[in-house]
DNA sequence: TATTGTTATACTCTATAACTATA
DNA sequence: TATAGTTATAGAGTATAACAATA
């Protein structure tokens, strides 16, 4: 444990301006106008100052992307491609945490694009090997380009230790849970 | 900057088992059974980082709280409630980046349970004053408890100084992208 | 029997527009 | 004219069940 606890939310429960026993129905303008919203200990929470934090930078991904219409899935489909070329459909959707019923939509449409390709397993002919085009490989180029970009304003407040440092706590994080 | 570039991108990008130029049509079994796929630089992507973290915390928040009905962006609802008796949902709107909209229907289920009550303002009628209930604060130290059962598991890779650190990187990742 | 890709479907979250009543 | 709460609705993203083909 790490600086919280039950007896600290105690201590931050701060009851404001004598409001006391709402629920017995006593109404009135608990704050003044103006007065700033308190999250408390909310903000003590490691699974909500994830969150905040995970909105805020796909958002800043999905804005520098926009131009070349990819959403943060595909981008994380097609360099998982790209670095294995040939792995199945499978494979992709156990690699991602994507269900393999959701991955269909999104290879279509990468398909369709001509960024990917399916292409019959010769070995097991119930899966499909997948492979970027040429043209996908092209792309995926250009989409790292502005993936850098977007990267930059969104570790801007770290230096370069921190962001590993960051990456590393983060890791720590979710496979202590996987 | 720090450690991801379009050069070390460049590096990473391996080229496994001789295979080459897919978009031309060649099929056949890329990878050997059983090799374990790579990430590659996604993993060096905070974006991709946090939301993995985020995937794994939410989980295991959710779980834990499933015998109390208590999904997060509820428990999050309640806090600042507690913390801020009176305010309005325009408010609670902001502070929590909830749409307007979508607390409707939350605010009627806390109400359905007697968790959160509206109160007519009589300065200002057209917005309601939130408060919690009796029954609502001593629900709220029920899930408190829960909470940090499951924070400590989330966090349980942490010492208390890199649980620390991990809130404040996050808190100024959020900040500068605002 | 188990697995691969697929379809169909449902549920949650989130986003927008429009309405009403107030300010 | 703008804001508060509400309704209705649409769009993502994610989840499960079931099926045909294949292992």
């Amino acid at each position: 444990m790490s600086g919280i606890s039950p007896r600290s939310v105690q201590r931050q429960h701060a009851r404001r301006n004598g409001e006391e026993g709402a629920g017995s129905g006593r109404a009135g303008p608990a704050r003044a106008r103006g007065d700033r919203i308190a999250l408390g200990y909310l903000t003590d929470h490691v699974g909500y100052v994830v969150r905040r934090a995970q909105l805020a930078i796909f958002k800043d991904f999905i804005e520098t992307m926009e131009p070349v219409a990819i959403r943060p899935a595909q981008y994380s489909v097609l360099i998982v491609i790209d670095q294995n070329p040939g792995l199945t459909q499978a494979e992709l959707s156990r690699a991602l945490a994507i269900k393999r019923a959701n991955l269909v939509g999104m290879l279509n449409e990468l398909e369709r694009r001509k960024l990917a390709r399916r292409v019959a397993s010769p070995s097991d002919r119930r899966s499909h090997a997948l492979h970027l085009t040429a043209n996908g490989r092209r792309m995926l180029a250009r989409f790292h380009r502005r993936a850098l970009e977007h990267e930059r304003r969104a570790t801007r407040a770290l230096d370069p230790g921190e962001r590993r440092l960051l990456l590393d706590l983060l890791g720590r994080v979710a496979r202590s849970l996987g």
